[in-house]
DNA sequence: ACTTGTATGTGGTATTTGCAACGGAGGTGT
DNA sequence: ACACCTCCGTTGCAAATACCACATACAAGT
């Protein structure tokens, strides 16, 4: 059996699901195993996938390239996440390449298997297409999140949004965020420079204090 | 019966529905209608919603505003389309605000019977619960597109972005887009006077041809 | 204590983009 | 034909941001 439910009871796709659930979807869901090189493509861009990709180890880059050929990434998946389930499901061709960039362990599961079963009223299955509708609700309103940080028109306004979501996260106005300082002018798609200067700029003018990655937001 | 099938004919969460599922929808879903005027809200930051909207006429905005007031229209739902689908299934609190901006006639239905029912395997809701999870993709996939563009860094590059996805879409490198030169610049972002700049600086460079909303890519 | 390395902030300059004003093209109605 | 309007492109200038170089701070290892 493929499906082990000591690997998988760390993925969210698979909360919830009992052990002889498992077994079940061990024969529907047609699992299999593939070892990635670091460096390897796992698909091209036009490609149309049938298969969800779960990292069991390693990491994967979804990389997409325009017509002239300038590229950008914009995902990564590490341990324990999905890739590929939106496209899998809607069928439709692939608009970026997912490669490895680390020697990488995946698990890969039939997605339309998922579907197809729910309509048989399996229980497990049902489990199943409701994690997967979570986890892909869940990776929606973050680029949701993203879209609306990135379409304020200048520096100031990126972090202001920025914060302000990491602020209602935390609930309070005080609160660490989970990247450094390049890692943040990553996000916001900006120089690390011209960030470190606004950030101090907004410190000189009193309406925020911060220290690495720890931020406190503060009202005029 | 508030669900009437030349209404919901239109309405892609409905497709595939037959006239007697509608009936057991009607009871199942508890729809019911709302109008709004113009200006009014909806719903508010952290509000915790229950249902899934429907525009039926009208339009509505979702506003988004950072910790120290500054706004940004997030969405725009028209004629047809659905709202709060994904966190009324999620059960999270809002981050943005939802407006109508025009006299507006609207649909909600009860998000959550549609998972509970689908436990029960009812055909017709199984299909909503499908056409659901089909729209909240498409959606998820529009942001990631979005999002693509928008974290290019700088102007040449996010036109070249969205000029990629637009011939893609159409699968020729000459095509029309949905939008007019201020829509574009707006969905982009930047100053409508900049981006005329660099079209007209992109055209000069031969790697490519426009007019209104007409272009064709060309390879050096 | 010293070296090394990494993360962060700062200053100066070049480049990009925003902004305001305007002119031309094309459409519409009188 | 004429006035009027909307959309688009252009120009000049101001403002914002990227880029490069370097200083400082801090942590880890020797």
């Amino acid at each position: 059996m493929i499906l082990n439910a000591d690997i998988l009871s760390h993925i969210p796709l698979f909360q919830g699901i009992t052990v002889d659930e498992l077994a079940r979807l061990d024969t529907v869901l047609y699992p299999h195993i593939k070892n990635a090189s670091s460096g390897e493509f796992l698909s091209y861009p036009e490609d149309v996938i049938e298969d969800t990709g779960i990292v069991l180890e390693g990491r994967i880059h979804m990389i997409s390239e325009d017509f002239w050929g300038n590229q950008n990434i914009i995902a990564e998946f590490t341990k324990n996440t999905l890739f590929g389930e939106a496209h899998s499901i809607s069928r439709t061709p692939l608009f970026f390449s997912l490669v490895a960039v680390e020697p990488s362990n995946l698990l890969f599961i039939r997605t339309q298997q998922i579907l197809n079963a729910a309509r048989c009223g399996d229980n497990g299955i049902l489990k199943l297409y409701h994690n997967l509708m979570t986890i892909i609700i869940q990776k929606k309103l973050n680029y949701m999140k993203k879209a609306d940080i990135l379409s304020r028109r200048n520096l100031r306004e990126k972090v202001s949004a920025f914060l302000s979501e990491e602020y209602q996260k935390n609930g309070t106005p005080s609160f660490t965020i989970p990247y450094d300082r390049q890692q943040m002018a990553d996000y916001l798609s900006v120089d690390r420079c011209a960030l470190s200067k606004e950030l101090s700029k907004m410190k000189k003018e009193g309406i925020l204090d911060y220290r690495h990655s720890w931020f406190q937001l503060k009202t005029l």
